[in-house]
DNA sequence: TTTAAATTTAATGATTTCTTAATGATTTTC
DNA sequence: GAAAATCATTAAGAAATCATTAAATTTAAA
């Protein structure tokens, strides 16, 4: 996963802005145009995206929509100074940040590092003796680090996501597995009891992850 | 070596200034042209410059590039408060840190030792029984020195710089080898076995490059 | 050019995760 | 309380992924 992902046609700026925020220790990567913008993002994912309005290719708006499709991966747009139009003003309301050129690294920094700080709180959900977080994937018990595999981490985090909620097993499946595998719905009873080995106190009496009847499981 | 080159024209400033990091047991030395400057930092080299952006021969934009081309020496930029305009700002970007006068002699030698020791941190990375020395490309283990191949130290490198982070296998990969790589991604893991040989502890049981089970690896 | 070191490839072995299927336990319905 | 439905548990095997090894290739050094 990219911590920022910068789509940006000049290359000194961006090398520029690349040196500073690996020196705070980001993992940039970064593309001249934004096919290949979206191309690695589709590939390796990003945090945040630092985008230049001005594209040789593809226009920011397009851009914005299709990172936006999917995830919410807050962006933040790079424009100039004479730029300001109606159609620019409607592309920055949906970013979460804008920055004029030419701007002060430092606060371009200061920018990024508030964004990251409010998308914490978003990213990793807390809940009892449970700590999940999504951006690295790791998830700790009473502080202690516990390995989940790729599907009861899956598990894990929808019904996190949705506390009190009962889910259907026909919905965690779909969630997980998706709608055309070929598995058994029986597979899912089986991540749920191996989860419950791993993250229960009394995992003979699960008291988080709790069986409703005939309809699913709810994270309590 | 030089410690910190200072360019500038005013004899009095470049006196004083000269005095204060003497004071501080840093070696400067002085040049009062961007020529005098560029020679005298391609002899000796130097770990710091600072730049009057107003110089009577080159201009500090052409000096700021030259500096740049081959090292990533930190340059603070002197300027006088009338300057900004757009082109300063684009020369700002590029330096360090930069200081308007009048100034605050302390101030300036705290932004100095900011410097220092920001780049101090960033270019060497301590964690458990291990050292790693960016600037010099040396690895220690409980101060032994090891030598490690190209790939190794970069692949530890990036993993150090990430501690806690799962790193994906794709991810280390163009990082390392460079997206347009014909490698296979395989070559990773021996890569991830020969490093480990040198700097785990048991090599058997790695505690230091953890696997993240079909995800990648991870420095804890 | 020769030699050594570093890197890559490919094949095999080991481990982990996932799935299936069978059996046992629990809850609901009648 | 018995039957039916649903869920839990277990264990074994399949699939996926990672580790190891050795040999081949490339690169760098002497």
């Amino acid at each position: 996963m990219i911590d920022i992902l910068i789509a940006e046609d000049h290359k000194e700026i961006c090398e520029l802005i690349t040196d500073f925020l690996r020196a705070e220790n980001y993992i940039v990567s970064t593309a001249e145009t934004g096919e290949k913008a979206l191309s690695l993002y589709e590939k390796y994912g990003a945090r945040l995206v630092l985008l230049d309005i001005h594209l040789p290719d593809i226009d920011g708006f397009s851009i914005c929509e299709k990172l936006r499709r999917n995830d919410n991966v807050p962006i933040i747009i790079i424009t100039a100074r004479t730029d300001r139009d109606d159609k620019l003003n409607g592309i920055l309301l949906g970013a979460d940040d804008y920055i004029e050129k030419p701007f002060d690294i430092e606060i371009l920094i200061a920018k990024i590092k508030g964004i990251f700080k409010r998308r914490l709180a978003r990213d990793i959900i807390s809940d009892g003796d449970i700590l999940l977080n999504i951006s690295d994937g790791t998830v700790t018990k009473n502080g202690i680090q516990t390995e989940l595999s790729a599907k009861e981490f899956e598990l894990l985090k929808i019904l996190m996501q949705n506390k009190g909620q009962t889910l259907t097993k026909e919905f965690l499946f779909n969630r997980i597995w998706g709608s055309d595998s070929e598995s058994e719905l029986q597979t899912l009873t089986v991540h749920i009891k191996y989860l419950r080995e791993k993250i229960e106190n009394d995992p003979k009496d699960p008291q988080k992850i709790v069986t409703v009847w005939g309809k699913g499981y709810r994270w309590s």
